[in-house]
DNA sequence: GTAAAATAGTTTCTAATGAAACTATTTTCG
DNA sequence: CGAAAATAGTTTCATTAGAAACTATTTTAC
């Protein structure tokens, strides 16, 4: 059972490393890192949202996203502004420099799935996807209920 | 689709993270970081093993697995000496204090691996490690051959 | 209405990681 | 044999990330 869960374990992180590293050789040459891709896909996608729903969207910490924002602001595929309705609350805005660049992280983004789950059927793929899913956010939310 | 895919590989980098926290949590009071864990397993469950075994085991730049030896060897888990067959290569040999330590941290793997399969059925948990390793060999195999 | 608590964001510190350049050995091959 | 290539490891640099301490606003409760 030892080597059983070190095993098992191990995939997990192999997996996201390797599909980082994927992501950032196709972006690099668009200038933008991989872990930038999800903040501006939401940016794009949402056209207005509080910077607090990065936190929750993509369950990333406050600080890193204050981080990451921050750049993506300075390197122009970003705006924020003081939420009129709250003075602590700051909203993001994509530029159009992101929504131009945004089908094209989209393409990269699906070469990267379809790249992952090659060698495996339609059902196994939507299998995959489902128990992916179901396991990250039974992590994520055992993990934030201890912080209480 | 572009939703599709932004949404499926955010998964994977949660999950990844969430298990970090969750592993960082209860290593933390043993003295060790949960990265660290499975170069401990390595260690001690070959006894003897070349420094480079780890890269290719754990999927692993020889930068970081350098890094980490270097940290577990500070901090007494494990010791190296130069192969007597070969002037490049160094030996890893786990210490008293790993092999100590060792059942301890695969009860916490056991634990994790409970916790993020908790709710699936059996069939499905069996179904997530297998597709999991597999997407993670796959995407590793390519990232390799990229770089050649 | 004010003090306490909660919330949103930033900053600092630290850890894990890969890329790339580097050193030192060993292997290959002409 | 000796030069070139391959291999093992280290080091430096940059990126991504969380924890925790901090500031500034808003909400809650008395």
């Amino acid at each position: 059972m030892g080597q059983q869960s070190s095993g098992e374990l191990k995939y997990v992180s192999m997996l996201h490393r390797k599909t980082q590293i994927f992501l950032n050789e196709r972006t690099k040459a668009l200038g933008v890192s991989g872990a930038k891709v999800p903040f501006i896909f939401i940016a794009c996608e949402c056209g207005k949202l509080p910077q607090y729903q990065f936190c929750s969207m993509l369950d990333i910490s406050k600080g890193t996203v204050a981080k990451m924002l921050a750049g993506l602001e300075k390197e122009g595929y970003i705006t924020r502004s003081i939420s009129a309705q709250d003075g602590r609350s700051m909203d993001v805005f994509p530029t159009q420099k992101a929504l131009d660049l945004y089908p094209r992280l989209v393409e990269i983004g699906c070469r990267c799935t379809d790249k992952m789950t090659e060698g495996l059927t339609e059902e196994e793929r939507e299998q995959f996807f489902r128990l992916l899913k179901k396991t990250a956010l039974t992590m994520s939310r055992f993990v934030e209920a201890e912080q209480d």
